[in-house]
This record gives C-alpha cells, structure tokens and sequence, in this order.
RNA sequence: GCCCGGGUGGUGAAAUGGUAUACACGAGGGACUUAAAAUCCCUUGGUCCGCAAGGGCCGUGCGGGUUCAAGUCCCGCCCCGGGCACCA
C-alpha cells in the first residue's frame, strides 16, 4: 500500500480531537514537565513556514518526555491584545476583538494541521476578559505594593503607611530607586504624616508603588498616538512601523522594574539559558559600579537659588479639589492654544527668566488664571478685548484671589505684544517686591501646571543642595577632572548661568532640547556645548572647576552630570579639545596629545594619595577619601529604566484605576474585570485624549454597600451611570507585554474563576521546564517576564521567582526573496502611483549598443521597473550592473523556479497594479512597453513590441536574483506551511523543519530539500509493506538489525537531550535505508522505531502504530531503551596513521590491549613496507579508537 | 567602540582532541519502462600521476602555536550575523 500522507493525517486529526488525546490532568502521580512556546500575536497574515519551527521542536519534546513517563503540560494559547488589530479598527471600523477572533481562528487552523499535541482546553487569550481580569488584578497588587530595600523585596503598601503612621519617613526608608523622596518632599516624622491631607499622602506612596503614576520622560510616538517602552524603540523609531520618537515629558502610568534591577541580574546565574540570552539581558540591566561624587557649589550667580527650608506639600494645592479635574481639561486646552499676546509673554518669562518659575494656566481655586508665581503668590493676568465686558467677573475673581493670599497684576493685551520686554521687567520687580512665601516651588520638575500628583522624576533631582551631584565608573581619575558637564535638561542649569552667559546658555538648551533622538544619535560625532559661566568646588583640591552644558551628556543616566576627566574618558577629551579646555594625564604613560587614555590596568600619576596605585586599587581608595570629606560615596547605577505601562491605545487591558480628585485609586477587586468598553471610533478624541475617553459612562461609581460582596453576573461591565457620585476612569490601557507577563500562570489552571490560578496547580507545575521562544524578546518580553514573577514570589503568590528554568531560542527561518530591479529615486511603494511624465531621468533608456533612445508615451505609460540608471550601466560582460542606484521590486517566490519567473502564475497570484501596466526593460537592456504578461510571455510577448524598433537579443526569460532575508508578506517571499503540508504532508513539513539543520541557527528556507525526507517517509513505511501487503514478521531480529535499531535508539535519545534534532532526523534516515537493504520486515525492530519516530511525525508514527495491531494511541507507548550490548563490536577497524594521516585500515578484534595492538599493526606487511625497515619513533594505540605511527 | 555567536563541498549541513565532509539537496551517469512519473544503483572537495587497478599532494576564513594527532585547544588578525552604545 502506497503511503497516503492525505489518509493518515486527515484521519488522525480527527481521532485525537474525539479521543481528547492531549488532554492533560493536573493531579496525577506521575512527575511533571511543563514545555511552553512563546505564544504568538495572530496576525492577519496567518503562519509561514518559519513560524512552526520552535513548536514543532518544543512538540517533540513534550511528546518525548510524554512517553519517557512525565505528565507534560503543553500548552498554547494567543497574545491577543496588540497594535495591527487595532490600527485595522482604525482604518476599517471593525472591532479589533472580531478581527483578533478571525486571526485566531486562522491560526488555530494552521496549527492544527501541523500536528501538535496542545492541549487546546488550556487555551489563553489575553484579551479574554476572563483573563485579563487577572492581568488587572496583579497590576493592583503592583500599586499596592512597594520594594522594601532592606529585605530586598516587595511587600503591601499598607506596611508602609502603617511605617508612615508610627515613625515617619526619616530617609532610611527612602531608598527608593526612581524618584527621591528627599527632593520630592523631605523627611518627615509620624505625627507630620498624619496631619499630611489625603492628596499629599497620596502623592508620597506614588515615590514608592511599584505601579506608579508619574511625570516622566516618555518615547512618544506621534504617527502611533502612544508611548513606547524603551524595548520597542530601535535606534529612534519604532520598533513597530518605524515611526519616529520623540522625548516627551507627560503624567504616566510606570512599572518599577528598577527595583528588582540587581535581582534580575544574579537571577541569570542559575539558569540554563543561552550566553548570548543572559549576556543582552545584562547588558540592558547594565550594571556599573563607581562612584558618586559632589563638587559644591560656589554661591549662586542667579537669584534663582534660595534657601530651602522644608516644604509644605500643601502650598500646591491650589486647585479646589471638586471641579479640579474638570478646569484641568480647560486649563491644557488653553495652554495648547495661548492668544498672541499670552505666547509672547510667556517665551519671555517661562524658564528661570524671572528668577524664579512660572506656570501658566494654572488652577487657583476655581478659576484658571493665566500667569501665576507660586512661590510669591503672584497672579499675572493678560486682559484681552473680552475682559472689558467682564470687569466685574474680574473684580470678583481679584477678591477671591486676594483672600487666598494671591497678587494679582493685570497687563493689556497691547502692552504685552508692543513690548514684551519690559513686561517682564515689571513682572520681574513685582517679584522681587513679593515675600518668598514657599521656599521650594519645585514639587515636580514640569515646566507645565499639572496635578500636583505628578511626583517629579527628572535629571539631577537627585542633587544635593548647593552641589552638583555626578556618578563616574573611575573615583580614581578625579584629580584629572578639569570641568563639569551637566546635560541640557539638568535643572541646576538655568540658576548656573550667569547672565553673561545666558543668551548663549539658553539657546544651546533650546536647541538640543528640540532635537529629536534620531537627529541627536545622527549627529553624535558632533561636539557641541556652551559655558554656563559658573564654578564648582573640585572636592580633592578646592579648585574651582568650570561648569558646562553639553549634550553629550545624556540626562536620564545617573544624575545627568559628568565630571570631565579629558586625560581619561574619550569623551570628555573630544569636549576640551574642541572648546579649548586643559587636559591633564591621569595614568602613567598616557599620551594625552593624541587621545585620553582608558586603560583599567593602568597606574594613576596624579599628585597626591592616588599617586602610584593601580587603577583597581585607586578606586576604592578615592572613594573612603570622599567619604571622610562626605563629598561622595560608593555606588551602583544602573542603565535599566523604569518601565513606561500606560498607552495611549484602545486594544489593550483597561487600567483598573479611577480619580478623585485627581488621584488614582485602585478599583475594588469585586469590580474586575473591567471590561473595555465600546467607543465609537478607535481613535484619539479632537483634544488629544485617548480612545478610551470616547466611551461614554468611563466613569466609576463606588458602591459602599457592596463593596466586599461577591461579583455577580453581569457586574463588572465598565459602563456605569454617570451619576454625581462618579469618577473618571484611567483612559490608558496597558502595554501589549502586560498579559504575556505571566501567562504561563494561567495556562495551568486556566479556567480558574476565584484565583490567576489555583495554589495546587502551581505548586504542582512550577517552572517552565523548556521555554521555546525567538531570540528577539531577549529584553523585552523576558526581562518583564522575570520581573513580574520575581513580584509574585516575593508576595507569596507563586513559589518561585523565575518563570523559566531553560530557555531555547529557535532561529529565523528566512525567505528567498525573488529581487527585479526598478530604476533610482523610485520605492516599491511608490512604483505604482508616479506618473511617467514627473520622472524626468526615467525617460531615456540606454541600449547595450551604446545608443539612448527616448521612450515614447503616447499612450500614457504610467510605470515601470528597469529604468536609464539601471540599464546605462550594463556592459555584456558587468554582471547586470548591480552597482548602481536601484530600488527592488520582489515577486511572489511562488511564481518563480530557479531565478526564472513564471508570469502566468504571477498574473494569477499577484495582483499589484505596477504588473499590468508599464515599460519594461530586460537585463540586456530592451525594452518594452504594454502588459508585464506580453512582455514577459515569450508566446505572444516580443512580437507586440511597437514603437522605435529595437533588436531582440539574449535571455527572453525574466531573470531574478535571490536573496536571503526576513521571510515576510511585504517581501513577496512567504512560503505557507498549508501548501507545504497540502503537497508532502504533515509529518514531511515537521521532519523537514528539523533536519534544515541546528535549532537555534538562522537558515534560508529552500523548498527543494525536502524532497529527502518525504522519500525517507516512504522508504520508512514501505518496511512494513511487502507490494501493497501490510508484511511484519514475528521472526527474531539479526544481530546487525538490533545493531540498526539500537544505534538509532541510542542517537535519537541522546540528540532529543540536546535538542539536536536534525542529528536525529539523518539517524532515521540511516536506519531507513539499511532496514531497506537488509529487507528487515521485522516486528521487533519496527516497532521500537516507530515510538522513537512518534514526536517526529506522530501521524505516521499513530497509523502504523494502530497496522501493527495496538488500539490505543502510541502516545503512550513506553519510550525504547537501547542496550549497550547490541552495539558492542568483536572486531573493529582501526585506522592506521603515519604522522596524523590516516593511510590504511586494518582490523582487529576489539578485545585487544593496547600492547597487543602494536605489536599487530607493526607485525602488518603493509605497515612494514611504509617503514622501510626504520623503526617508528613512537606509535600510539586508542583502543578501539585509532593506531598512529610517528616517523 | 564594547559584549555575544559564527566562518567546513555547488547547497542545507555532520564530526566526546582521534578516519574531515555523515545525512540530505543539487548535478552527472546507469537500470526498469513504449514513454513519463515513481523507484533503484553508481559517481560527486580540489589537484596531479596512471590505459587501468591504484597512488601522491593540498584542503574546515588568514597567520602563528600546543599536541603523536587540531575543524575542535591557545595567541594575533580578517570577514559575516546578533545585542548594547556619547550609559560617564
């Protein structure tokens, strides 16, 4: 009978679906094994071939572990919340949980058939409301939860506030790794928090949650509408789109991965993770351990600099907390869209141009009053032509604001636009005129009016007082420092400049701050910088040391200040190089005229108590000298940032937080899930918001009586009545690695309606055992992946702190992509759409005969795709001109068969317009205009050609080059696993896949091959035939067909161990081949290769299973042993060798020594004759290894 | 620049310091067949000598080294892929 893949697999599909095959039971005796796949996005364009790959790898696995005993937990399920599903909303309208339902279903489909053994009733979906109930309900154990550094762990807010209540916060609490509660707010005692009102209590633990709202500087996407985390930013785009990003500072919803920065770290030690894995998770940690330093400063040159006595949090609260939320919306409005007169004002008095800071449209009360120093309760108000029709609202609004304590001074609209200027010079008297009445008016380093609970988290604010604060790897380099850098974002720079100084200071910041990160990272061979015109305090020497802004230094790392050691650091050198700056050696043997010297074993030269030592014994004595002058002390910084959580998306897991009075409280958990809810377009509102603000109702309405009852039916829903009781809901969503955090949680108790999952469950599965997933999440998804369950332990949920014991990375399987070529300036995207006429440099075509032509257009040819530029530079012997300008066009590879494209095929398939319409030009250099088909088609094609006559010549066939790349659907490569299974079948494609070559390694896809194991499948299932008869004999088995079978058992077991599975395939093949040959028919050999074939093509594998007579499933089949004895050889072969190359065979029987070898071998008339009677230096015998003679 | 991988036939690739190129594709030749498909068999790193049987030499990116023996270990380069990057 012939093999009939069709047959068997169809079958087979079938029978384990209603015989609930994979099914798995969480309480069993036998030991666990948890196999789990990165799960995917589904996307619209379903699975390619490269996608199977680490499945079909974890599948063997899990189907090997299954027959070694385990119980495997094998599971699959959707990361479903993402970006192209919501931005096909956007474009069509269609809800992103249809199309996400349609591309699940698709995938769920294609899986299928590949013939994997999930158990499918375990299947997750984070978008599932079921399960992002839980997403939500951990993101609440994150906001009420801090990280207490003493036990190096996270615990309940509420132990915190009970701190709070008893002692205070006297600093040794504040060890807090984004935000200082020290600048924020300064110690205070138990009784001081007590007296603190609800809304300052508030803004405190937002210092320590470890989900945490914030001002903070964010990578705004604009053409995206949202906020990206630092891993979905390459280079300064989008990793998604490559869509420009830009520094932006807004209120934003932070996970606080910093915390657990150290513990990430150690946690890689144990684990059974690639190198390269743990090396890049190292690297974005980026641990370095140095120093820091604070140079003093000498009195401030700017009467922006005062005392600060301790602040009093309540000073800010301006607004009247009841309509606060409501002004707000107004008051960002009209910031966003200041009169003429209000903007003029404000370029002359924003920044520290008054001495001090000014908000503007800022709350005070009920009213938004346009300019308002708070510090000096100074009211700034521009009269526009509405006010005279209003005088009196405005002496009201006056009154008011007196009583609150508030000057107000009014200018007219005229004033300010005639001349501004003097304006602020007023305003700037009026100031100094006024009582300091907060000492502090920084609670948040924004240069906007904002809730007054946006802790600030911003460059230098770690800074102590009256010093510039720097971090440096090299304590031992700073008796070289010359000059401070701050960057242009630090806040100490607007009170450093002197007014000498201050133009060219205050453009320098404009400047750079209006760069973008992609212009910045351009230009970073550019040196640029300015003098602020202040000095600070060299704490070694007392010298004082020039400050400087520059933008070389980056403002979110460390303190956002260097100091400058030009004889040591590459960078700092450039810098005073360029601007003139001294340079002084810092190591012995430096040759500072050329570079600095950044050797770490160098000596240090420097005079004084470093002199001498080398520079891992100077550090840690320039650390214990900064101590004892408590300029400075050890420290350990690190690169990883906080994590930005909010987006500003619809598709993503509603935030579970609501607002009163402006601060975010946690819903009860009776509420979750909050559902999203509908919205009428996917879309950000006119004034910015994000969809979510479209819903109507997103409000919530606590419900006092029911607070603790149980969650019923139909409750949950995130409509609720819009009644007074109301309040705003959170309008971000979650990012898209929120639910993939910890689902590997779920999938063991998915249906878990009271839990994430139940206790047994998890103390059953534990770790992930084997975690198959690509290379690119290396800092993405499994660094949040870490962080998330390292939380949950330490919060007793989970009994261990790392999601995954070995990880393995399978590697891109590529596409060949089939490459013509177009002419210069045009993109494949713009091909279609330019017409002919607006390319001037297209209209001449260059003939290998050296002749140009000009193409005619009468009939108004609109494209084309080998263009002058192209062919201008063939030559019959250049290799088609490669070298020029040129923009590819790639075909569909399906319709192209050895470089040569076939265009019926293509005109079937491919329905890009630039196909049917358009000038042609061939390798040779003629071309043709009309259809691409005619051209192409040598039946009906060369012959149309109309116009100047032109000679036909070379190749008629349209030739493509191949290239390897991402196989992708906007590269015309994609090969689909259903074509491939439809053709070859199932067990082909899996066994094709695995013997492309090693697991983790990148490798081109290339239809051809597989071929070789399709015809090992036959030859596999024609052992057990004899013509079309089923033929399988109980006779016993040969010594030389055990051998066969248990050499192939041996390799196999052994490759699985080290997932070496295309070892095993070729292993298969063996023993195909020589059962073939020896016309093995036997039971006893068959049968135990059939099992170890099983995880490889379980189709196969089942059906001949059930031929030989077993009716339950080979699934649970025991896994065959191989035995030593089987493989044992009485005679082996060795190879002779004369200086190390192998010259001879000889056998032997394998029991002989070493001695009796030798004396054999020697004793061999061959041997004898390649001696020439000399004899042999030395010999060297490995038993049953190899024999060499050394000459 | 720093940190990880990797470089072997025409191609995908094998190889605990021990016969380099297993297995497969492709190519060439042959058998079966009216023919095709399918299947099976042989050859297939380069080069030189030989009518042939057979034999010599060279070969795992380059140059050194360790060793009886190196694709494998060590040192110095070159190239390719990936990560990080004015991170102080």
């Amino acid at each position: 009978m012939a093999y009939d893949h069709k047959r068997i697999e169809d079958f087979w599909r079938k029978e384990w679906r209603t015989r609930g095959t994979y099914h798995v039971e969480n309480d069993t005796a036998k030991p666990k094994y948890y196999v789990l796949d990165m799960f995917p996005y589904p996307s619209g364009a379903g699975l390619h071939v490269g996608h199977p790959l680490g499945y079909i790898a974890s599948d063997i696995v899990a189907r090997f572990k299954r027959h070694s005993g385990f119980n495997v937990l094998h599971p699959m399920g959707y990361d479903s919340f993402g970006l192209p599903a919501e931005q096909y909303a956007i474009q069509t309208g269609q809800h992103p949980a249809k199309t996400t339902e349609d591309n699940a279903a698709r995938y769920r489909e294609q899986l299928d058939r590949i013939g994997f053994s999930f158990d499918w009733s375990r299947e997750v979906r984070t978008s599932n409301p079921d399960y992002y109930k839980w997403t939500q309900w951990i993101f609440l154990q994150l906001f009420n939860s801090w990280y207490d550094p003493k036990a190096d762990k996270a615990r309940p807010i509420a132990e915190l506030i009970a701190r709070f209540e008893s002692t205070g916060c006297q600093g040794q609490d504040a060890e807090v790794l984004t935000g200082d509660i020290e600048e924020a707010i300064g110690p205070f005692t138990a009784a001081e928090w007590k007296n603190f009102s609800e809304r300052t209590q508030q803004m405190v633990l937002q210092y320590f949650r470890l989900a945490y709202l914030s001002d903070a500087w964010v990578n705004w996407c604009p053409a995206l509408g949202t906020v990206l985390a630092n891993d979905e930013v390459k280079d300064g785009v989008s990793e998604r789109g490559g869509h420009p990003v830009e520094r932006k500072r807004m209120p934003q919803w932070s996970m606080r991965i910093t915390a657990y920065a150290q513990r990430l770290l150690d946690g890689l030690d144990d684990l059974d993770w690639t190198t390269s894995m743990k090396e890049a998770q190292r690297n974005w940690i980026g641990r370095s351990e140095g120093a820091s330093v604070r140079f003093g400063l000498t009195p401030s040159p700017s009467p922006g600099e005062r005392g600060t006595p301790p602040a009093d949090p309540r000073f800010r609260e301006t607004a009247d907390p009841a309509i606060w939320s409501k002004l707000d919306v107004h008051a960002k409005d009209m910031r966003k869209n200041p009169t003429e007169a209000e903007d003029k004002l404000w370029e002359q008095i924003r920044g520290n141009a008054t001495g001090g800071r000014i908000r503007r449209q800022h709350i005070i009360d009920r009213f938004i009053v346009d300019f308002v120093s708070l510090p000096k309760q100074l009211v700034i108000e521009v009269d526009g032509d509405i006010h005279d029709l209003q005088q009196e609202a405005d002496a009201a609004r006056t009154e008011r604001l007196k009583e609150l304590g508030f000057e107000v001074i009014r200018f007219r609209n005229g004033e300010v636009l005639h001349n501004a200027a003097e304006v602020r010079d007023r305003i700037i008297q009026a100031l100094n005129e006024r009582p300091n009445f907060a000492q502090r008016d920084e609670l948040e380093g924004g240069t906007e009016a904002h809730s007054p609970l946006s802790p600030g988290e911003g460059p230098g604010e770690r800074s102590g007082e009256g010093a510039i604060e720097v971090f440096t790897t090299r304590p031992d380099t700073l008796f070289g420092v010359t000059f401070l850098t701050l960057a242009p974002e630090h806040e100490l720079v607007q009170a450093l400049t002197t007014d000498a100084q201050r133009t060219e200071v205050e453009a320098y910041v404009k400047a750079s701050t209006n760069r973008s990160e992609r212009e910045r990272q351009a230009e970073v061979d550019k040196v640029t910088g300015v003098f602020t015109g202040s000095y600070a305090k060299h704490p070694f020497t007392g010298k004082d040391i020039p400050v400087w802004v520059g933008d070389y230094v980056l403002a979110g790392y460390g303190t956002g200040a260097v100091m400058a050691v030009p004889g040591g650091d590459q960078r700092d050198w450039r810098f005073a190089k360029h601007f003139g700056l001294p340079i002084i050696a810092v190591t012995e043997g430096a040759d500072i005229g050329k570079s600095a010297d950044e050797r770490k074993d160098a000596v240090i030269c420097s005079e004084g108590f470093l002199k001498g030592l080398k520079v891992a014994d100077a550090i840690p004595r320039a650390i214990q000298e900064l101590e004892k002058l408590n300029a400075g002390e050890g420290r350990i910084n690190y690169r990883l940032r906080d994590a930005a959580f909010g987006r500003q998306r619809y598709w993503g897991e509603p935030i579970p937080i609501y607002y009163k009075d402006d601060i975010p409280y946690p819903l009860p958990e009776s509420e979750l899930p909050l559902v999203l809810p509908e919205v009428d377009k996917f879309l950000p509102t006119e004034t910015g918001e994000p969809p979510l603000a479209r819903a109507k109702n997103w409000t919530y309405t606590p419900k006092p009586d029911r607070a603790h009852a149980p969650l019923s039916p139909g409750e949950g829903t995130g409509v609720r009545s819009g009644d007074a009781g109301a309040y705003p809901l959170e309008t971000t969503t979650m990012p898209g690695w929120a639910g993939s955090s910890w689902y590997f949680l779920r999938y063991m108790d998915p249906h878990n309606e009271g839990r994430f999952a139940s206790p047994e469950a998890i103390n059953y599965w534990q770790q992930i055992d084997l975690y198959m997933g690509g290379s690119e999440h290396a800092t993405g998804h499994l660094l949040y992946f870490r962080f998330w369950t390292k939380f949950l332990f330490d919060r007793g949920l989970i009994p261990f702190d790392e999601p995954a014991k070995k990880l393995v990375n399978q590697g891109m399987i590529q596409g060949v992509s089939a490459i013509g070529f177009a002419s210069k300036g045009m993109t494949s995207s713009n091909l279609g759409a330019v017409p002919f006429e607006d390319q001037s440099d297209g209209r001449i075509i260059h003939t290998i005969d050296g002749e140009k032509r000009e193409l005619p257009f009468s009939e108004k040819p609109t494209r084309y795709f080998f263009s002058s530029d192209v062919v201008e530079s063939i030559s019959p012997d250049s290799n088609f001109g490669y070298e020029s300008d040129r923009t590819e066009v790639r075909f569909d590879v399906s319709c192209v068969h050895d470089g040569v494209l076939n265009f019926d095929q293509l005109m079937a398939r491919d329905s890009r317009s630039e196909f049917t319409d358009g000038i042609y030009v061939t390798w040779d250099g003629i071309w043709h205009k009309g259809g691409f088909h005619e051209f192409v088609n040598e039946d009906h094609g060369f012959d149309k050609v109309d116009g100047p006559e032109f000679t036909l010549r070379g190749k008629k066939d349209f030739l493509t080059q191949p290239e390897v790349e991402k196989m992708s659907k906007s590269k015309f490569n994609v090969v689909n696993p259903d074509d491939i299974i439809e053709h070859y079948g199932a067990d082909t494609l899996r066994l094709y896949e695995m013997f492309l070559g090693p697991l983790e390694q990148s490798k081109p896809w290339d239809t051809h091959g597989i071929e070789g194991t399709s015809r090992f499948l036959r030859k596999f299932w024609n052992l057990f035939f004899e013509g079309d008869i089923l033929s399988v004999s109980e006779e016993a088995p040969t010594e030389v067909e055990q051998k066969v079978l248990h050499a192939t058992l041996k390799k196999v077991t052994e490759d699985i161990g080290k997932m070496s599975f295309n070892t095993s395939v070729a292993q298969f093949m063996i023993a195909a081949n020589e059962l073939g040959a020896l016309k093995c028919h036997k039971r006893d050999i068959l049968e135990p290769l059939t099992i170890a074939l099983a995880p490889f093509a379980p189709h196969i594998a089942e059906e001949l299973w059930s031929l030989l007579g077993h009716s339950d499933s080979i699934t649970t089949a025991k896994w065959p042993q191989w035995h030593a004895r089987f493989l044992e050889e009485s005679i082996f072969s060795y190879p002779i060798s004369f200086n190390g190359k192998t010259r001879m065979q000889l056998e032997f029987p394998a029991e002989l020594s070493k001695e009796e070898v030798e004396a054999a071998v020697l004793a061999n008339p061959e041997v004898q004759q390649r001696l020439e009677g000399k004899a042999p230096k030395k010999v060297i015998v490995v038993p049953k290894r190899i024999v060499n003679i050394v000459l």
